[in-house]
DNA sequence: CAAAAAAATTAGGTTAGCCAAAGATCGCTT
DNA sequence: AAGCGATCTTTGGCTAACCTAATTTTTTTG
C-alpha cells in the first residue's frame, strides 16, 4: 500500500463513507489530481478489493477498504490531537503535518500514542477517532448549509482544510458550538448564524457553510 | 527533497562524514541497491551541490549536504527520544519507527518536538542530538573493547543495530553508566565489566565491545 | 607490466503515478 | 427522442527510482 492510495481510499470514506458512492470527480477535485489518473488509481484498488467501481455509476468502499481507511483516519486524528494537546500547535495548522505522519504510522505506535493521548475520542477540529480496529460510531453528514432558517443546531465537524479552519478560527466557531441559523443569502451568499448566547450575528461563507457538519438540537 | 534521496546522505554522512570519501560500493551495500542505481542518484545530488563525486574516486558530503544529513540525524534522535520517554518504547525498538518518521518531520514539528522533551542531548542509546541549524558535537570513537583492565570508564554510545540494544538491554547496561573494566577474556572472549555500585560482574561480548565508545572518567 | 579481478559507469528497460487530450457514455433539456 | 454538455475512460507520454547487463576504468597480482 503506498501513500497515494492510502489518500484515495481516505477521500473516499470522507465522501462517502460505505453508503454513498463517490464519482470520479469528487476524488479528482479533492485531491487536485487529473480525471484520468483518478479512473486508473481507482481501477487498481478494484483489483485489491479495497473499492467497487462501477464505470459512469460510482465508487464506493468494500468492508476491506472501509476498515482500512477508518485505520488511517485513526492515525491522522491521533497525531493531531496529539499536536495540539501535547505540541501546543493551533488547530488549523495540524492537518497538513498530521496528513504526512498518518502514512509512516505502524500499528503499534498508533496504539503507544491512543495511550499516551489517554484514548481521546474526537480530534481538535470534532472528527471522531475511529477504534484501533477499524469501528466508528455514525457520524453527521448534514451540511449547516441545509439547515432551515430559524433552525438551532450544533456544529460537529468541520472538514480538514487549512484555509477553512483558519477562517472558522477567526469567526470563533469551534465544534460543539450551538448556533441559530438566521437566514441564507442568496447568489451563494453567506449563510448568517447566531451563537447561542451571543448578540453578533456572524457571516459564514456559502462555501464553509458546505465544509461544516451539524447535529440538530432536540 | 525526496525520502530517497534523503537516505542516500544519511548514509554518506554516517559511513564518511566530512572527513572521508564514500565508495559506490559502500552505499550500495549499505542501501541494498544497485550499484548503477547508486550512480545515478550520485549524480543528482551532485547537481544539487549536496555531494561532491569524482568518478571512480569517491563520494563526500558537501557542507550543504552535510547540513542536510545532520538535520535528519537530528529528526532520527528526537523521535527515539519521544518514543522511549514518552511513549514507553524499549529502546531496541525505535530504530525503525524513526527511520520512517525522520522524513516526514518539518522543521516546525522538529522544534516542537525538541521543546516537548525538553532539549534532549541525546537519544537513547547515546548518539548525540545535532542543532536544528545542523551543529554536532565531536563525539567519542573510543571503543570500550579498548579500555585497560581496571579502568574506570562511562559509556557514552551504542551503535544502533536492533540485535545490539537487544543484548545490551538484557544485560542491563545503558548509556551513561560508569562501568570498572576487570579484564578481557582471551581469544575474543568476553570483557568482564563491573557496574558502579554494583558487585555482580558482567560479562559483555567480545563484539558488543566493539560496537560501544566511551569516554574516560577523569 | 600485462592480464585478471574488482569497482564504477553507461545503456536499455520496468513500474508507479502523474498529465493532457481524444473518444465514449450518460442524462438533461427542449 | 435527439442533441449537447458534462462526466468518465482511454490513450500516449512524462519523470523518478529502480533493475540487469554491458562496458569502461582502476587496482591487484602472477
Amino acid at each position: 500500500m503506498t501513500p497515494m492510495k492510502e489518500d484515495y481510499l481516505k477521500i473516499i470514506f470522507e465522501l462517502g463513507g460505505s453508503h454513498k458512492k463517490v464519482s470520479n470527480k469528487d476524488i479528482s477535485l479533492g485531491l487536485g489530481i487529473a480525471a484520468g489518473s483518478v479512473t486508473e488509481m481507482v481501477s487498481k484498488l478494484a483489483d485489491e478489493q479495497l473499492v467497487i467501481h462501477e464505470p459512469y455509476a460510482g465508487i464506493s468502499l468494500t468492508p476491506k477498504g472501509e476498515k482500512y481507511a477508518a485505520e488511517l483516519v485513526r492515525k491522522h486524528r491521533l497525531w493531531e490531537t496529539f499536536l495540539v494537546d501535547k505540541l501546543h500547535y493551533n488547530f488549523a495548522d495540524v492537518h497538513q503535518e498530521a496528513e504526512v505522519l498518518e502514512h509512516q504510522t505502524s500499528d503499534r505506535l498508533a496504539t503507544a500514542l491512543d495511550n499516551f493521548l489517554q484514548h481521546p475520542k474526537a480530534c481538535p477540529h470534532g472528527g471522531v477517532i475511529p477504534s484501533a480496529s477499524g469501528e466508528f460510531p455514525e457520524v453527521s453528514r448534514v451540511l449547516l448549509a441545509d439547515a432551515k432558517d430559524g433552525e438551532k443546531v450544533t456544529l460537529e465537524r468541520f472538514l480538514d482544510n487549512h484555509e477553512l479552519l483558519t477562517y472558522l478560527e477567526e469567526l470563533k466557531l469551534r465544534p460543539g458550538d450551538e448556533v441559530t441559523v438566521v437566514r441564507h443569502e442568496p447568489f451563494e451568499g453567506p449563510l448568517v448564524i447566531k451563537k447561542a448566547g451571543d448578540d453578533q450575528p456572524i457571516n459564514v461563507s456559502y462555501k464553509a457553510s458546505h465544509n461544516i457538519f451539524i447535529r440538530a438540537d432536540k
